[in-house]
DNA sequence: CACAAAACATACTAGTTAGTATCTTTTTTA
DNA sequence: TAAAAAAGATACTAACTAGTATGTTTTGTG
């Protein structure tokens, strides 16, 4: 195989399975060596791309973990249509749609953020510029709602963003406690109130 | 001393410690040897009080844990005086008051929920006692103040209880990433907002 | 095709981990 | 006050940790 490809191949592999094992079982107690071994290649392989273990976690933060939430929670919010259903779609329907994997683990951004947040100022830059750019994409939502006129112009917009994701990210590590669902429909009936009374009568 | 004095106070010291490094590294990185180093006592005394560290960490959830939450967010509710007032009193005022070490470190609990809530089947128990004790304390609050006639009837009290712990606990975490208090603020009028609407007018 | 460089493997290091075995010291009790 | 039991200290083990040193294999290039 060509070096490059290869190269970018390995790299990839590597960010893939280490994200899949900081979302099951943790980012500190996640070893090389059980990367590594997920990979089926060897340490020797994974020092070659990286220099240390940070260098690979601030990779999965800045990469894979950023890709997945503006897949997942950005890109939808610039949706054509209602500003309600476009909120409805992202912050209350597809918590519905998440599979059991998902559910018992947690959202990984969530997971990374109360685990490794206050631990190295590098982890808290990258993760806080995630929440930045959620954040920014939700205003300019809720902005535009207030431009079309079907939300109150006295609310202010940086406030429900704030407290939409908040709710969200809660809500996301108190369902791993559960091993059912009730607590999710709570929960998005609490939403729905609270994206009720935002709305231009 | 009195031996049974001297174990429990030898116990408390061990809870203590423990609950004070689980919440500033976290609980998979805080070794047995860190916390009696700490202690300024040795392993053999903490393997003739606890079993394992299992053991050990599920005390510090049912007794430390369990009982800061009780203090701080349970009986707080049971206040005299204006429903809305004791909701703003603890989900909102509060959060202006926590020492920076608080703000940096996040919410314990919601650091435990979220680094151990789907590692053992146990810890999950134990954590989510916690969480319905607090739910539970909250649905009755609101439930006096749908009597008082405070409080719209058609809301479900249980989706408000969820929906204020989920945004209470998220911004706890995602303080943690930032080094001033304008996301709190956020989530503050975010929060007033939300509490507004509940309102019987 | 030879040689260089990149990709990867193997074998190690020093430090840390939970837990155990066995010791000494302190407290209780007969 | 002597024996017993609890509290605590010391010294270990085997497994795991991030990272390094040095080997072999694969790929690119003159």
């Amino acid at each position: 195989m060509q070096q490059d490809l290869k190269s970018e191949l390995t790299k990839q592999v590597i960010i893939d399975e280490a994200f899949r094992l900081f979302h099951e079982n943790g980012f500190k107690t996640t070893s090389i060596d059980k990367i590594m071994i997920a990979t089926k290649l060897t340490k020797g392989a994974f020092y070659h791309h990286y220099k240390s273990k940070k260098e690979l976690g601030l990779e999965v933060i800045s990469s894979k973990l950023q890709s997945r939430v503006h897949q997942a929670m950005i890109e939808p919010l610039g949706e054509l249509g209602d500003v309600f259903n476009v909120l409805e779609n992202t912050f209350l329907h597809r918590i519905k749609t998440f599979s059991l994997y998902d559910k018992q683990h947690g959202c990984p951004m969530n997971n990374l953020i109360n685990e490794i947040g206050d631990f190295e100022i590098a982890y808290q830059f990258a993760l806080k510029n995630i929440i930045e750019s959620w954040k920014l994409a939700l205003i300019k939502l809720i902005e535009s709602g207030k431009k079309e006129g079907v939300i109150h112009e006295y609310i202010s917009s940086s406030a429900v963003a704030v407290f939409l994701i908040s709710a969200f990210e809660g809500i996301r590590g108190i369902r791993k406690l559960y091993d059912d669902d009730l607590i999710l429909d709570e929960y998005i009936s609490g939403l729905a109130l609270y994206l009720k009374q935002l709305k231009k009568v």
